[in-house]
RNA sequence: GCCCGAGUGGCGGAAUUGGUAUACGCGUUCGACUUAAAAUCGAAUGGAGCGAUCCAUAUGGGUUCAAGUCCCAUCUCGGGCACCA
């Protein structure tokens, strides 16, 4: 027969998967659904990687093959494609990022067809849709009339490189997430979501989660919530300081204070002779950068040249200013307790001050009870073009108003000039007729002529709703259609490689805001998380461009590999959840694999020798599978290809194998199933079949192997009868000269273990 | 510094509740087919030894009839957090 020709089996069966709309999904009553989505990719100019491939292979698996058992199967797709790579192709080019945003999504498309992703192509949602980003701007609407969208003046990140300010889960290790430059503090008028009123459901209800616990932890720890107290130091009746502790027990150790550089009450502390050397390390602490403070950790600071009252000890303590107290958490002061903080003595020390060990008092005595988070409102602004429109105006005081519903969506501008500058505007903010609107004033009860915001969101907000949107994508009256919602959702398994603290919990915050405003019926939008490694480099390194040892998925395919090869190869590489580097000769391995399934076809044997291992390898497959061990689950299905090479194939071989096979290579698997003439429901094993007439018993001397002996499986009830047979072993008999001690016979095991 | 995760052949990696360590794949070697090569098919492959055997799951202890798996230390690597009071 013919060769295995997998360019021509895939192009024919993508073909028919295209003209019958394969993978449409519709509701279904009555039948079991089953969501599965990826987290969408940015369509970069550089097209799919191999680890797009990983992600989308692992989604694909899981569809097809609860495609294959009946249920009713949703797997969209769609693209993120707001964000910094395309604005600076434009500021570089002058193409605009709408135009490259589309070139990209095509070039995605037709790549992603050519790996044979059973996508519903129908659902294709991509953010910077104005028809998409409306819905945005509506989620935003719907926050900001709750209070949980509001302004704030702070300092804030920001990066001078790509001139925007940065969300805290942005910045990584004093640095630009984006292009790596560290970030400097700002202080800024700025849009917030108030993700904090939820931290505590978002820690609580974590636990409920079929997630990674690695995951699961680092939003616990993001979340870092302590219980603690508030407690008074009064300078005089009037004037006190509050302070933050969950030691509130250690107060009669407290021998001074101590508040951030940029603690709001500095002013009031100062006196003539501190001033001036206060305000320098003021603004010194300020001009530090993120990575200066984490390397350099001495401890830095200046007394204000104030004192309060310790309310436990009345004695008389002094008020410094330092840098290792942060601004942004508890109330930006604390007292300090020396013997039992180390940082505090640490500081004590080098600045000569008190340190009194410390009786422990009664916890609630001099405070108040208070819970405290190391988790910040998310920061939404950015000061950037390609993004989605804030949708909100300013009167003629500043003050903002919302853009009202029905005049969504604020469309985002064509402009000419992309480029961003220092002023803290984004280039909207040269878009003059676009800047102006009129709006309604409910503080005149007029419309009147306001202002834009030239802020856009944070990419973040985008993707915070869209495994909503795949509910009902097309729906123009909703973000999302209730009864879509009601059958669909939650998601059931999501997969991803990326985002653990920041997207993650965004759209677990968001789900909880929209289930209390009665859109949503649930409160955790994600089921089951899958997070999968990354795919590295031959050598074990990072793949990347300036390197030169990235490889193309799409060169794997057109090398004459094919997609089966290249996506069974990806399943195979090792455990779905450890990053793994990339073999070419391994890729090889599986092609000689799925070319050994197509070749079977050649001679289909009448006699049906291998019942018990196509049984043994339905349940291994089916089980793996269900527990994400994609790899053996593969290993499986070698063995026993392997098998049926030995023994011979015969039909109901091949259609097992096809149909096994068809979630990691479902063009070859489709194209043996037509010749087969058979259907790809997902085969089911008999558990009689697996036990077998004979049995192989395992005979330790001291616990070591000694001698296998075959038996009837019914002389495993036969305690007595197996030990003498295994004394009268030749190979046993040996050791056992001298008699034995004591057998442990386990029959589970199928293991005799004789002690002497 | 703190919190997770992981150390198994030449390599990627398998191993129900503790129960035959090294499945599967790569690589290597040999053989068949071929004028030859590729492809394909078959066989061998942890180390040492002629052998019976002995030694091997990062290191050192422990529990057990039996430990890759459990317990205690130590080392190495990866990830996260990092002055959060």
């Amino acid at each position: 027969m013919d060769r295995y020709d997998p360019i021509k089996i895939e192009q024919k069966w993508q073909q028919i998967w295209a003209d019958t709309s394969a993978f449409k999904a519709t509701e279904q009553n009555g039948t079991p659904k089953m969501f599965l989505a990826e987290m969408f990719p940015y369509p970069s100019g550089a097209g799919l990687h191999v680890g797009h491939v990983r992600n989308f292979t692992i989604v694909d698996v899981l569809t097809r093959f609860y495609a294959q058992q009946g249920l009713n199967v949703l797997r969209p797709f769609g693209y993120d494609t707001f964000g910094l790579p395309a604005e600076n192709y434009a500021i570089k080019t002058g193409i605009a990022p709408q135009e490259v945003t589309k070139t990209n999504i095509d070039n995605f498309r037709t790549q992603a067809k050519r790996l044979g992703f059973a996508i519903d192509w129908s659902r294709e949602i991509n953010t910077s849709d104005p028809e998409y980003y409306r819905w945005t701007q509506w989620c935003f609407l719907q926050l900001y009339k709750k209070g949980l969208a509001y302004q704030k003046e702070s300092y804030q990140w920001w990066c001078p490189v790509d001139q925007t300010v940065l969300a805290n889960e942005q910045v990584e290790n004093g640095k630009c997430w984006r292009c790596g430059h560290e970030v400097e503090k700002k202080k800024m008028k700025q849009w917030f979501f108030k993700i904090t009123e939820y931290a505590d459901e978002l820690l609580e209800s974590i636990d409920s989660l079929e997630w990674p616990d690695k995951i699961k932890t680092m939003q616990k720890n993001w979340i870092g919530r302590s219980i603690g107290a508030e407690i008074d130091f009064h300078l005089t009746d009037s004037q006190k300081i509050t302070v933050f502790t969950t030691r509130p027990d250690t107060i009669m150790g407290a021998t001074f204070l101590v508040v951030a550089p940029e603690y709001a009450g500095l002013d009031y502390l100062l006196t003539d002779d501190t001033r001036e050397e206060v305000l320098a390390y003021k603004s010194a602490a300020l001009k530090k950068s993120e990575i200066e403070r984490q390397e350099n950790k001495e401890k830095t600071g200046v007394f204000t040249g104030s004192y309060a009252i310790n309310p436990a000890t009345k004695e008389k303590i002094p008020i410094w200013v330092a840098d290792y107290v942060l601004a942004g958490y508890g109330t930006g002061a604390i007292m300090a307790v020396p013997a039992m903080d180390d940082r505090d003595r640490e500081f004590a020390e080098a600045h000569n001050l008190a340190i009194v060990e410390t009786e422990l008092v009664d916890r609630d005595l001099y405070g108040t009870p208070k819970t405290m988070y190391k988790m910040r409102d998310w920061l939404i602004s950015r000061q950037r073009y390609w993004g989605c429109p804030i949708p909100i105006a300013y009167d003629s005081e500043g003050d903002p108003h919302p853009i009202p519903e029905d005049q969504l969506p604020v469309m985002l501008p064509e402009v000419k000039d992309y480029q961003p500058d220092s002023s803290g505007r984004s280039a909207l903010a040269k878009a003059t007729d676009w800047l102006k609107v009129k709006v309604y004033n409910e503080k005149t009860g007029k419309i009147e002529e306001m202002t834009r915001e030239t802020d856009t969101l944070d990419g973040y907000a985008c993707s915070s709703w869209y495994l909503w949107r795949y509910a009902s994508p097309h729906d123009t009256k909703a973000a999302w259609d209730p009864e879509a919602i009601r059958y669909w959702e939650p998601v059931d398994i999501y997969v991803g490689a990326d985002h653990a603290v920041a997207h993650l919990l965004y759209i677990r915050f968001w789900c909880k805001f929209f289930a209390d405003e009665g859109y949503l019926p649930f409160r955790e939008p994600i089921k089951k998380l899958i997070y999968h490694g990354y795919i590295n480099a031959p050598d074990g390194k990072k793949m990347s461009k300036s390197k030169g040892n990235v490889i193309d998925p799409l060169d794997v395919i057109n090398d004459g590999y094919g997609a089966d090869t290249l996506r069974t190869y990806e399943m195979f590489i090792g455990p779905v959840e450890l990053d793994a580097a990339w073999d070419p000769r391994s890729v090889g391995g599986v092609y000689r694999f799925l070319n050994r399934c197509y070749n079977l076809l050649d001679s289909i044997s009448d006699i049906d020798n291998n019942i018990t291992i196509r049984n043994k390898t339905i349940k291994k497959v089916t089980t793996d599978i269900h527990k994400y061990n994609f790899n053996t689950a593969v290993a499986a299905l070698m063995e026993y290809v392997n098998e049926l090479y030995k023994t011979g194939a015969c039909h109901e071989d091949l259609v097992a194998l096809a149909k096994l096979l068809k979630p990691f290579a479902p063009h070859l698997a489709s194209e043996m199933l037509e010749r087969l003439d058979a259907n790809d429901e997902w085969p089911t094993w008999d558990d009689k079949y697996l036990v077998s007439d004979t049995v192989e018993l395992v005979i330790q001397v001291n616990g070591k192997l000694r001698a296998k002996l075959t038996l009837d499986a019914s002389d495993l009830d036969d305690e007595e009868k197996i030990k003498s047979l295994a004394l009268a072993d030749p190979r046993i008999a040996k050791y056992t000269a001298d008699g034995i001690k004591k057998s442990i016979f386990v029959p589970r095991a199928k293991l005799l273990n004789l002690v002497v």
